[in-house]
DNA sequence: TATGAAACACACTGAGT
DNA sequence: ACTCAGTGTGTTTCATA
């Protein structure tokens, strides 16, 4: 039964203390459920200063644990309502090839290499369906590709859970 | 030949003038590159008064053109460096369940309905490749399930294309 | 690491164009 | 729909513990 596995291990890069103490994880909680948040109200939200709540979030920066902020925008507002996964299988010898056509086609909004029958999994926006043709036949020279279309997003994107 | 097709539309919803104007498509640009900007330094950077810049970016996200901000931490520092993608093939009228299922669990942090044999395409972290049964036997109880284990990522989420 | 105070920058509002 | 000017916060730096 899979609950007798040990609990997941608190890892933060420890140089004497853990990186990621009590402090810092309300932090990366207050910052994910609002990244706007200012380091005036974050450190009201804490209990500090807000200069020592600035240093600690810059240090999660620069350590990597926040990797950044980005910005959600509407695909469909953009003109690129068509969603699609691609699944791609190189051909022998081209594996690297796919990964570099796939990086300077802007339409792939992410790649990633994978386990299984299939390589890579492509996350591809156009702006109509027909459109993907132009994608799958660059990607086509160097392997073999399954498409599927989102139809709908029963979970949209969503944070991490947070629970160390 | 793909490239005789019409060009991507202008969206926007025009009630008299189009939403994604030249400026308001800028102001994209520069939040997309950096989300965290001051209403002020757009400003500068597109030559307008902070006021006039607050309210375009405010009726942006009123209109949903910007869906809203993200944090983006990193899995493996909060103890999930584990992603893998998940395709789900429901038993014969076990497709809603499905899609309960996976919204109340919290290590899958995506989920897609798409065209294809598979129905649903799930995105799934865990502290360690074990811990992939809990989620997957849950699943498993209303259909089948294909796993593919992210090895590297040779395209992390990137911005769409703003070109329109 | 943290705090407190001072200097500076920003957000917000209301009046005017 | 935008600018300008005034007020209240927020940010940043530095001295200090």
């Amino acid at each position: 039964m899979a609950s007798t596995r040990a609990a997941r291990p608190a890892i933060g890069i420890a140089n004497g203390k853990p990186l990621l103490d009590e402090v810092n994880l309300r932090l990366l909680a207050e910052l994910r459920d609002d990244p706007r948040l200012s380091m005036s109200e974050l450190a009201r939200r804490v209990g500090m200063s807000p200069p020592a709540v600035t240093e600690r979030v810059g240090r999660l920066e620069q350590a990597g644990v926040i990797r950044g902020y980005r910005l959600e925008i509407d695909p469909a507002a953009i003109g690129l309502p068509v969603s699609a996964w691609v699944r791609v299988r190189p051909g022998p010898g081209q594996l690297h090839r796919v990964a570099e056509v796939v990086r300077r086609t802007p339409q792939v909004t992410e790649c990633h290499r994978i386990t299984g029958d299939d390589c890579f999994l492509l996350h591809v926006f156009v702006a109509a369906v027909p459109d993907l043709e132009d994608v799958l036949d660059e990607i086509r020279q160097y392997g073999t590709t399954t498409t599927a279309v989102v139809v709908s997003t029963p979970v949209e994107p969503r944070p991490l859970p947070l629970s160390s």
